[in-house]
DNA sequence: ACGATTAGTCCATAATCTGTACATAATCCT
DNA sequence: AGGATTATGTACAGATTATGGACTAATCGT
């Protein structure tokens, strides 16, 4: 609940330097004119606040505006992404990714480095990945970028900074951020593939983000804020239970969504996602049977998940967006089918714009998100 | 997302109430030196922040304490309930109810007048309503409480304060603050229930509270805090799908957990659940096979519940309390066995120790927590 | 060229918190 | 019993930050 620190003079400065950058993130750029109308402030305090911002160098003025006819024109005020940017760091069962992104959610440079992280020694993986910081870094500095904070996407769950378990690399209790001389932080592949699609893909701020891996997670975002659940463990979709007696699911319970809908469920046999899309385009019944199965799998698991954490919408990522195609019908007659009394309409079904780069982005962004939410403090303004 | 207006210097003072109210609501009565060393505010702030709130009639002084052993003693200040109360509110099938809660959330007055709301007419139904607020108001002000607000539980999906559809009351789009010139709020049962039993039960700050009704609804608190979804419908666990071909729900969809689980089935054609829990304590087989059959259930729902929604723990309430003896096992069993490897233990199976007047509790507790959230707005100060 | 209009800055004022000093009230020690 | 010690709560000057009106700046229309 809410903190119980007192207020002090220097929290009100910090608490509207946010307010003003927020509104130039929310809205693009504004007079200072116009941003003393949009936060209630006076100008005389959003030229102050403005003037400190351009010091830090994450906002930058860009030329005269006149806003209405007479008068004189005003200066605009925007974001600026030509020195603050963070790093997005990703995990994966078969590569490490890294990626910069400046205060304007500019993508400004991207680094895959394939391996091969089944069972591997957590040693080993993190020294390659502050390899990779290392060159990343150095090149962000190159282009006068300065990286003021770094966020790490793992298939796994997290739990108080800490790797608690990550099936599929076969890690336990892995403690990452000391590794780093940066701000850090991490997270969960599916919680932040959900953020980048909220900031890098549709930018809807009520969804909930569908990640097909090897397995079946989900991220819920509400008015623009992940919902994390007690310990972090929400949007476990992939083990909701579809047939209460279904085979057995590596978790321990029977006929979770994962045993229909999971890569492996999935892939049939085939040895890669672009190979099951051949084999669809070219009508193979096998493939499409697999498809089908899927889809009215998601659909029964959706509704549950629907009636429980009430999405704006469902945007389906991860192996799921190039089956799009073939998932879409089985998985919106399903949950159009058994919402039919309870909501007007069930949420719209769509297909994610990222594709594989939303969970790196999303931890890029979200230490973005923390110098737009607080720039005083990340910025030591 | 954050609010996009500045900080004046009067939301300062305003922020810093609200804290020193919290700390007291949350940690009992303290001295103004204590208090300082709690919020991180110096003694002279809190000094005037408590001469504010003793104004108000929110706090008051109790007494002489010594905190160490040497020193000069202090006046140990604590929240008060002798002056600020607000009117807690249900509409269900069979009965209305009020109840009056003071700031320190002490049950100051309680009603129940019993009535036949089925398919019944709004305008009658609410005049009554309007009855019983005039009635609990007069009689709190006799013995000097001023009623500050109002909340209505009530047994239906609520949207921007109308309450959009309330089936076993044959109700649609009904208009409801506008009958009160109270601060007013309206909501869902089973979400103050949840409230109720934040505020009132166990007083835990994480669980999920389900509410086993003529339907069965369910309240996410994640510390503290309700979750309400993206249109404040989440919590439907009722709808839940539990076997993708089961029966038909009225809900248009198949084998919810509704249809296992809520009171119809469970009763079986008995008439009460009082006559239900005598015919399972003289071992009835018929009896012990619905319960049975419910729990199974609950146990498949709640494991999806718990996947999704990562919750604390899980209070049963509601018709669910006094069959908890005879649903512990089957539920609990299910969980267990379910969850298996993805977590440690699963989340803890309780019941509910307020029973029947959750909903009203919360309702008026919802009030009172805007007081200690916001003193300055709420009272005037 | 001049008035109207709007943008941005200057400066005195106001609101609120901080920090030091001090009066107060209890216990401890001799 | 009396002074030393310790802690509470208040007073007052000082610091920080926002406000509001006056002023300067820049552009348009006539």
């Amino acid at each position: 609940m809410g903190s119980s620190r007192g207020v002090r003079h220097d929290s009100m400065r910090a608490r509207n330097l946010a307010v003003v950058l927020g509104t130039l993130h929310r809205s693009g750029p504004h007079t200072r004119a116009a941003l003393a109308e949009l936060t209630g402030l006076t100008k005389t305090t959003v030229s102050s606040l403005i003037s400190d911002l351009l010091e830090a160098g994450v906002v930058s003025e860009s030329g005269a505006v006149r806003a209405g006819e007479r008068g004189r024109p005003g200066v605009a005020v925007g974001l600026s992404g030509q020195r603050v940017a963070t790093l997005g760091l990703e995990i994966n069962i078969d590569y490490l990714a890294a990626c910069v992104v400046d205060v304007t959610r500019t993508v400004r440079l991207r680094r895959t480095r394939p391996a091969d992280n089944r069972n591997s020694n957590p040693a080993d993986i993190l020294q390659g990945l502050r390899d990779l910081v290392k060159e990343t870094t150095a090149e962000a500095e190159e282009s006068g970028l300065r990286i003021i904070g770094a966020a790490l996407a793992v298939p796994g769950t997290v739990e108080g900074g800490v790797l608690r378990s990550a099936p599929h690399l076969g890690w336990r209790d892995v403690r990452v951020a000391d590794l780093f001389d940066l701000p850090f932080a991490i997270d969960n592949e599916a919680n932040l593939a959900a953020l980048g699609e909220l900031w890098f893909g549709s930018r809807a701020t009520d969804f909930l983000y569908v990640s097909g891996e090897i397995g079946v997670g989900a991220g819920l975002v509400v008015d623009g804020a992940l919902f994390r659940g007690t310990f972090g463990l929400a949007g476990e979709l992939g083990h909701v239970v579809v047939v209460p007696d279904g085979p057995a699911c590596r978790c321990g319970g029977r006929g979770c969504l994962e045993v229909y809908a999971g890569q492996d469920a999935l892939l049939n046999g085939l040895d890669s996602v672009a190979s099951l899309v051949e084999h669809l385009e070219s009508g193979d019944p096998e493939a499409s049977a697999a498809c089908e199965r899927a889809g009215h799998a998601l659909g029964v698991a959706l509704t549950s998940a629907v009636h429980l954490l009430d999405p704006g919408k469902i945007v389906l990522g991860g192996i799921f967006a190039p089956l799009f195609p073939w998932l879409e019908a089985p998985v919106g007659a399903g949950l159009t089918a058994r919402l039919g009394q309870m909501r007007a309409t069930p949420p719209a079904l769509v297909v994610s714009e990222i594709g594989a780069d939303a969970a790196v982005l999303g931890a890029a962004g979200l230490i973005i998100q923390r110098v737009i939410a607080d720039p005083a403090q990340t910025l030591a303004l």
